[in-house]
DNA sequence: TTCAAAACATGATTTACGTCATGTTTTTTT
DNA sequence: AAAAAAACATGACGTAAATCATGTTTTGAA
């Protein structure tokens, strides 16, 4: 299915541009003189759709941060069904859970979802980080409580909810946390074909791309996954939680 | 639907027994001066079936500890149905994600399964404890890390997985977590009725019970909510992921 | 530019599960 | 102990969504 990581450049940080990096929160709470130090321990890694960061079911050896790009998080059924848990954006964290760390293996798998770039830190640098640094531990322990309730509001949703109400829901999400304006609307920044969006919100192809057709039919949205465009972010959102 | 909080005593911990406490994995990793000094912080409440810890939509103003008893976290659609999301069990935080402390609501609602003790601190003591001690803010870490991962794994069964699955997948986590030996097979230590299983498994309550009908037919369980007994796991897990 | 591979589209059929309805058993309250 | 209220049970029926099938359009690679 997907190429080993082709691990390319291992770039030492601590000469980068400052102003490169300002978009990743934990970055910016350090103290400087501790932020030099973080910087040292950071490398970056760069990947392609091709490759996947990391598989469920390796150990688990590093903490990571998106520096540039998207990446989904998935899990997979053994009869090969796959769902996406989570899409994640610049300055996200991951594998920021110490259990992690006490030679457990990865749950799920990470994938780029076109070029990437990322930074990553070993266990032994992190913990570090973490024990010199309250304030990064606490800045960790505030971005897993945003995750967990996003995920538990997932959760809700799929216990809940229909399909048509489900995908309105994640099309919500997405235009609102990472949507650009537009002309026409708010444009989704990453490629997002049918098949990803029914992996999201749990249904078939075949479902998410009949809701989608309706949704197009209803003016709601337009174009397809190199291009979509919401355009009526109500609309979906009173369908959302009809 | 249910009272107030008969918020009734609030007894200072300071004079515990320590061993009172020893089942509680925060309270044990603190040095001995900080750990009397966190127990002056918190006080313990008493809650019963028909009360509700916190609802959903009130501001978050304490973090809390279970200390006896099982407190289910609960979401609602704007229909009235509910889906219960988590177990909690003694031990277990909750409430511990800083995003939760800058003026932000509760996503859920905590509501007792039956009497509860809860410990609980205000948000200044906690943060002041989380910035002393770097090992207590690594021991949250590691719990949120966990629940975000069971979210996570929730989400994926609710889906990919039949309805069947999802419920058998819920038994053999509760047996497996939490259930106690039993001469016929393994009990569970919470009174769980049809309906509390489909709430957590998002179905309804008549799929629960033809489901649960089915198990207690095929043997793989017997018992009704008062005394639930899992009488076959490996068979419950196979299913689970077949 | 051409060709192959994804992605998108739509119909027909089946199925798991929700809904509604009615009755029995168990638990809880008075 | 009696009454009321949950919890458990089972049938009939309807429907959302999965499955299978076939075709068109778009995207990306050679």
């Amino acid at each position: 299915m997907s190429k080993r990581p082709s691990k390319s450049s291992s770039n030492r940080l601590s000469s980068s541009p400052p102003d490169e990096l300002s978009h990743i929160p934990l970055l910016k709470i350090l103290s400087s003189a501790d932020r030099q130090r973080v910087l040292q321990d950071l490398t970056e890694q760069h990947y392609t759709k091709r490759d996947v960061i990391f598989r469920e079911g390796d150990p688990t050896e590093y903490f990571h941060i998106v520096k540039e790009g998207t990446v989904k998080c998935v899990k997979s059924s053994p009869e090969g069904k796959e769902c996406t848990l989570k899409m994640l954006m610049p300055g996200d964290l991951f594998c920021c859970d110490a259990a992690a760390f006490e030679g457990a293996l990865h749950p799920g798998t990470a994938q780029p979802m076109g070029d990437v770039s990322i930074l990553r830190m070993n266990k032994k640098s992190y913990f570090d980080m973490l024990r010199r640094n309250p304030d990064a531990a606490i800045e960790v322990i505030k971005h897993l409580g945003n995750r967990l309730n996003e995920a538990q509001e997932k959760a809700k949703v799929l216990a809940l909810d229909r399909a048509d109400q489900r995908l309105a829901s994640l099309l919500v999400e997405l235009a609102t946390k990472n949507g650009v304006k537009d002309p026409q609307g708010i444009k989704l920044p990453m490629r997002l074909t049918r098949q990803d969006m029914a992996n999201m919100v749990g249904t078939t192809t075949e479902t998410a791309i009949r809701i989608m057709s309706r949704f197009k039919r209803d003016r709601l949205v337009s174009g397809t996954a190199t291009r979509l465009i919401i355009r009526d972010l109500a609309g979906l959102k009173a369908l959302a939680s009809a």
